[in-house]
DNA sequence: AACTATTTATAAGA
DNA sequence: TTCTTATAAATAGTT
């Protein structure tokens, strides 16, 4: 096929048919990884070399193909069953093959895909329903985001009543720690005690920055805060 | 590869992804012909399309590729020959009522239903999908809309002209009759015929309403005028 | 389904 | 095996 063309038959000379199998293989293989990747198939390629050697690939899992193969009805060589289940089970997949074939076409029309076929009729009724179901997403969406807001709000008013609570009970705190401060100064005086050891007194630090934030995201339960 | 390059992912044009799969799998089988024949390998090539349909090559017997890859020591694990099959069989449906299930949500969610046990993320990637749908679906049905105004206003025209060539046939025609009665009134007074045989000229009818009117529609095939 | 401009695969040689 | 290169083959986009 190049520099000159070459016919397709046994390659004669073992060295180069050996390179030529290891050339063409890696191409075949690089072709079926392009076909399932672009068209979303399905692949399975087992490839035994002249000498034995196995190759093999699949974008999924060999023996998953294999066994889907082997589900493909003319290929059915255990035909000698012939169990009513197992025809039963059978035409029961090609149901639901055709319907998820119906869905996912549904879906793909939908999402504005494969709508050539389609007559002008076909297409403003998708289009109404495309409407109607916008309508119907965005209004959830708003709901969703409302109860959110007013959810929020309602952590962040219990939150400030209890900082509230909190920076009074600091300040009686503060308010008793200061009354024993003079309590304990004065009985120091009492017993002379050296000035070094003179007892100073902090008022206590406010940490009102906690973890609890206001953030959008799913609910969060409220037995975690 | 061709024309202009391509990313090697899945095509999201689904006729494009149809007309791709198709031209490269008949590539891939003859790549796999080639390599059989020319390096005397044995070949198993399993390719099911995204829409389920079975394509397969062997240069041999597919079973008995499959059986040798089996032998292959690696894959004896699954080789229970109890009811492999049935299970098999069973699972695909499992798997496919699944799929159906997952596909009848998604329609049923961009219709903008069963919506509440969404988070608020799900929500707006589903109004995102819903509203790149409907851009697409409006833009297909007014290229439509567009295509059959073009092909309609085509058709007027052409009419028209027709009109415009039948009238001016008809002056002709009309010409031609006046002449033609002249020359019969002539010779009716040279042999002196009673006034009751007169005979009298009525201009033609010019019948120029047909029943092609414009009308919207599917397209109407021109063999049909 | 056919065409064709390009890309990709590859036979032969190193 | 790998690299290079001239050329055959495959194929993306178009008609």
């Amino acid at each position: 096929m190049v520099r000159q063309r070459i016919q397709i038959k046994k390659i004669d000379n073992v060295t180069a048919r050996q390179v030529t199998f290891s050339k063409r293989r890696r191409g075949l293989i690089k072709k079926a990884q392009e076909l399932s990747t672009l068209c979303d198939a399905e692949i399975g390629l087992i490839v035994f070399s002249s000498t034995g050697k196995l190759f093999e690939y699949s974008n999924t899992r060999m023996p998953q193909v294999l066994q889907r193969h082997m589900l493909h009805a003319d290929n059915l060589n255990k035909l000698e069953e012939s169990s009513v289940q197992l025809e039963a089970e059978d035409s029961m997949c090609k149901i639901l093959t055709k319907e998820l074939e119906d869905k996912t076409r549904e879906v793909s029309r939908i999402s504005g895909e494969d709508l050539d076929a389609l007559s002008l009729d076909e297409l403003m009724k998708i289009e109404r329903q495309v409407e109607r179901g916008q309508i119907k997403v965005r209004r959830a969406k708003e709901e969703k985001l409302r109860k959110e807001i007013v959810n929020l709000k309602r952590k962040e008013m219990e939150m400030a009543k209890e900082n509230q609570m909190l920076k009074e009970q600091m300040k009686d705190v503060s308010t008793q720690q200061f009354s024993l401060l003079q309590l304990a100064q004065s009985l120091k005086s009492d017993v002379n005690l050296p000035s070094s050891a003179q007892i100073r007194w902090q008022p206590p630090e406010l940490n009102l920055i906690s973890n609890n934030f206001l953030t959008l995201g799913p609910p969060v339960q409220s037995g975690n805060l």
